[in-house]
DNA sequence: CTGTTAGCGCGTTCAA
DNA sequence: TTGAACGCGCTAACAG
């Protein structure tokens, strides 16, 4: 592996004329060739550890998400990647199971590493962020707020957009919603099933029967349980409001296997379902911004790297509720279609 | 950012006994002790950045794939994480989308940081490996073939797996049978066309007439074009074979849009359809193992890395075909249910 | 515009 | 077992 001394002796220049060729200053056309030429001979390419080492500062952004399984989550690490690689930089995976323990050990690699910034799905309200702070490194929370609002967020408007989700059911005529959601201490799961109890004290002007509301993992078999727990219940709901796609995925699979579909049951998936794109029709499938929220971090996250030096800061997107079937339900008699 | 200067200082050692503390080296308890101590009250984490450069070894694997938002990728991915995870490497996500020149940009970058090694999904058959076997960094190719067997190869047996998945529709009773495939030189959709083509041969003694074959791009929304274009024929097909699970998705799209399902029209999708698991019945699924790809590659990658010196290799992994509708129609006369 | 030199933080000789 | 000194490859500071 080729480094600039060999680059500049080739060249006949100094090591410190390579350098300011590839980082363009100031250089003289004549020389600038000699360099590129002795540069495409030897195969050069600059080593950016030890680039990083010297300038104290990295081309790495490190995402640390949930579950890379979740195409909810990969559409952000999606967006993300977009943006970064305009900038320069590259994108480190850290997948936390949604595991503390992980996602405080992938924080301590992140800071060691040294990486340019983080962005996170927080797994809990009890996220320590100590180390990036402490480090200066900067820190994007997205999807869920940062602990103690430490650092800069970008969220859904999940308890709204929950509340909308659920007054479609009641819309459609069902009266009996019942809430599955995420495990508690979860932000997000927290948010939506409070949406859908404003919902339901809107509805009816009373508080939900306790009993209406479950809540699991983030899981299908997550949301299986959770229905078939609805379903048993003495007085089951006839309608479910799922909190997240896993959840619905569940619910729906359950509710196909007790040959219970709509209208029998009212159903609305909070976040899209992906790919296969057909769902029974009747499902109300509401669209997250997943994207957006990816897009919105990333911008956040660059500004702070260049410095950006202001108290942090909290955004919060809006859902945007569809009011057909699975987005697409003209199409079939039988089927709704969801937008890929 | 505390080093292992100031660690030495404050534990009365020198820096090399810091390091080797660090490194599991033979060091008196009693400095041992006073090290840690010190780097506990520093909050010291050694630097990876400048470790790697003395090293000359990274801890990290870039992981090239296609399209992050493919559940089949993430799923490889996701178990290249946990084996990679395992030995103290963290993962790097790289998205070529497809596209030859960003696959290239990316081996730059992965050879200029540089990585331990690099586990991918090789774009087109005429992916360049030069940059990597060069500097001598390890290069496992999945889901398809190395370009000119250069290095370690490990893929599912497309061919006898759509071979197999094609038989399902002739012995369910449909005798013109279209192939939507990706697109040309691209070794999975090649092979999936050839696999289909096979088939065709054996059960109907001729070749397949060639407007039953559509190559296009891996999208849904090629799929829902060669759909059309397959229903468009003045003799159009009673089954289609799609070789992806977005050319499937696509294909089931334009199909629902016509009010044809099963069994009037056959399908089946070589690939997972996931998370939302409802499929109409009669849509056979197969599955492709995707987590074992993962696996082997990230085994035989870390081997590698380790300094295995063995001549390129190359493994095939079975295509496992279910004979039943999306793996689980038993449970409802209108859908069948694909395993998440 | 160009060359010389120092040092980023660490691991690893070599001597003691 | 320990410490002093060197250098991984590069860029920034300073001279010229």
């Amino acid at each position: 592996m080729a480094t600039i001394y060999e680059v500049a002796k080739l060249a006949g220049v100094s090591p410190a004329t390579v350098s300011r060729v590839f980082n363009g200053m100031g250089v003289s056309e004549q020389k600038t060739l000699a360099v590129r030429e002795a540069a495409r001979e030897l195969r050069f390419t600059p080593n950016r550890t030890a680039r990083s080492l010297r300038r104290q500062a990295s081309e790495v952004i490190a995402m640390m998400i949930p579950d890379i399984e979740n195409p909810f989550f990969t559409a952000m690490t999606r967006a993300v990647e977009d943006l970064a690689r305009a900038d320069g930089y590259s994108v480190m995976l850290c997948n936390t199971d949604e595991d503390p323990e992980r996602e405080q050990e992938y924080l301590r690699a992140a800071v060691s590493d040294p990486v340019a910034g983080i962005i996170m799905v927080p797994s809990s309200k009890t996220a320590r962020l100590d180390l990036p702070l402490e480090r200066r490194v900067p820190v994007v929370c997205v999807h869920r707020r940062a602990p103690n609002g430490a650092v800069d967020s970008v969220v859904a408007d999940n308890r709204a957009g929950s509340a909308a989700a659920t007054r479609l059911l009641f819309e459609a005529g069902y009266s009996r919603i019942g809430c599955i959601s995420g495990p508690e201490l979860v932000e997000t799961a927290d948010e939506r099933a409070a949406g859908w109890a404003t919902a339901v004290r809107a509805a009816t002007g009373a508080d939900p029967a306790p009993e209406l509301s479950v809540r699991t993992t983030y899981t299908v078999s997550g949301g299986e349980q959770a229905t078939r727990a609805l379903l048993a219940l003495p007085e089951p709901p006839d309608a479910i409001f799922a909190a997240n796609n896993k959840l619905a995925s569940g619910a729906i699979r359950v509710l196909a296997g007790a040959g219970m579909m709509p209208p029998r049951i009212g159903i609305v998936s909070f976040g899209g379902l992906p790919l296969v794109l057909l769902v029974p029709a009747g499902i109300h499938v509401t669209h997250l911004p997943s994207r957006e929220l990816g897009l919105r971090a990333a911008t956040m996250l660059l500004e702070r790297i260049q410095g950006l030096d202001v108290p942090a800061r909290e955004e919060v997107l809006p859902v945007v509720i569809s009011d057909e079937d699975s987005g697409l339900s003209q199409l079939d008699g039988h089927f709704g279609v969801l937008d890929a």
